[in-house]
DNA sequence: ATCGAGTTGAT
DNA sequence: TCAACTCGA
């Protein structure tokens, strides 16, 4: 039996600037890279034709074929974890498993699965921190308390930034230390259940330009003014420590987004109730409507609010939303039509590329009004005024709102005055 | 203990 | 101006 080491990939789909690979290879042994197409969470995935499995396969292949020329090859597996390590621990004489830290629940309970098999046969694991650039513990209040408010969160994060320098990992200069063995050619999508899609996915590169106009053309859907890199982030097809770098220098308004990032994994990590339950408990009172009606129009993007609609259609047509539409819609769902914060959380997990549990559990426990730092509940976005600011001359709602201005375009569901006096109501009560 | 502040607002 | 309340130093 060969003994390696294995570094084992799970969000963190690149071999350039890996903090858990590049140690791996600075190891005394070979190392044999693994990926697992992990069956506990693509058996909860109802739609075979999904987007974002196809963008992981797509990536995996790149990284097989990346290591294939340096000799090696990724091995990949389509089992649950657990079932994938002990096969491992058959075919090899495993001297360690090195990875990179995952924060959210199903994976921190993962990992400590596979710590205790391993542990079993005395084979160390070896987690690093890769995915942020600093983890829950690391940014306190100074009674040692996680934050619960972002700006102060955010000045602190700053502060230990300028105290630390960020690192390049050159990994991709190691890849000479990988275990030289021809592994079998990766399973097809249609091996694990899926069939491609064909939605096309930004690429992982930042323009300088970009950034540069990001604070001032951001809000403006119509434009191509944020980033699209979510994606990337959720998949670690990009480095964060790249990233931030680039930003300090050129954004202070793109760099706070990616405070934010870590901001609300920082929120999940310490307060895992938020998955299922408001941030602050009394919100737990509100009695929503759930109006399954209207929740379906929502989805459809038939409210007869363009704003909404037109937010709604391009993520039923292409995996993505931009971000102020994002807000404009889950106010309108939460507030206009007093339907549960989770149905809207649900249904977005279900549809974006750039899903990522805790980016969109805060985000939309903010515009609900039920999470940290949150909007006011009082404050309810006007999705006509918000038209208005964002997308004045209708471009972005013409584009996926053709038939606006025809008899076919539906009246609204509901009176935006009403439903704003009701929503504040309905909170005021509960919350009183 | 006190007090200023709190992502993206609306009327 | 509104309106509610908690966070954090």
């Amino acid at each position: 039996m060969d003994k390696v080491n294995v570094f084992w990939h799970r969000r963190d789909l690149r071999y350039i600037d890996n903090v858990g690979l590049y140690y791996a290879l600075d190891s005394e042994e070979p190392v044999l890279p693994v990926f697992i197409f992990d069956k506990n969470i693509l058996n909860e995935l109802d739609d075979p034709a999904d987007a974002r499995v196809t963008f992981i396969h797509d990536q995996i292949a790149q990284l097989d074929e990346a290591y294939r020329r340096s000799g090696g090859g990724l091995r990949v597996f389509y089992d649950t974890p657990k079932a994938a390590f002990e096969q491992l621990m058959e075919e090899y004489d495993l001297a360690g498993v090195y990875t990179n830290r995952d924060y959210e629940p199903y994976a921190r309970q993962r990992d400590q699965e596979i710590k205790e098999l391993l542990a079993s046969q005395e084979i160390p694991f070896y987690s690093f921190k890769d995915q942020v650039v600093f983890e829950q513990g690391e940014i306190l209040t100074d009674q040692e308390e996680p934050y619960k408010v972002f700006t102060p969160y955010k000045n602190k994060w700053l502060a230990k930034l300028a105290g630390i320098q960020l690192d390049h990992y050159n990994s991709e200069q190691k890849l000479a230390a990988l275990y030289a063995e021809k592994q079998p050619a990766i399973p097809s999508l249609k091996d694990i259940g899926f069939s491609r899609t064909d939605i096309e996915l930004p690429n992982a590169e930042v323009r300088d330009e970009l950034l540069a106009n990001y604070a001032s053309d951001r809000d403006y859907p119509a434009k191509e003014g944020t980033s699209r890199l979510g994606v990337h982030l959720r998949f670690g097809t990009i480095s964060i420590r790249e990233l931030v770098l680039r930003a300090q220098s050129i954004s202070d308004t793109f760099l706070n987004e990616l405070i934010w990032r870590e901001f609300y994994m920082m929120i999940l990590a310490h307060y895992p109730h938020v998955v299922d339950r408001a941030f602050k408990p009394k919100y737990d009172q509100i009695p929503w409507i759930n109006d399954e009606e209207q929740f379906e129009k929502w989805c459809q993007g038939k409210t007869g609010y363009p704003i909404v609609d037109a937010g709604m259609r391009e993520l039923n047509a292409t995996g993505y939303m931009h971000n102020r539409i994002r807000m404009v819609v889950a106010s309108f769902l939460t507030k206009h039509l007093l339907i549960d914060w989770r149905w809207g959380e649900r249904y977005f997990a279900a549809k974006l590329l750039d899903f990522e549990l805790s980016s969109n559990n805060g985000g939309w426990q903010w515009a609900a009004g039920t999470g940290t730092d949150a909007q006011p509940y009082f404050r309810v976005f006007n999705p006509y005024s918000q038209q208005e600011k964002f997308d004045k001359e209708l471009r972005y709602i013409r584009k996926w709102v053709p038939e606006l201005e025809t008899s076919r375009y539906p009246d609204p569901i509901v009176d935006h005055k009403a439903a704003r006096q009701r929503a504040i109501d309905t909170y005021k009560k509960a919350l009183g």
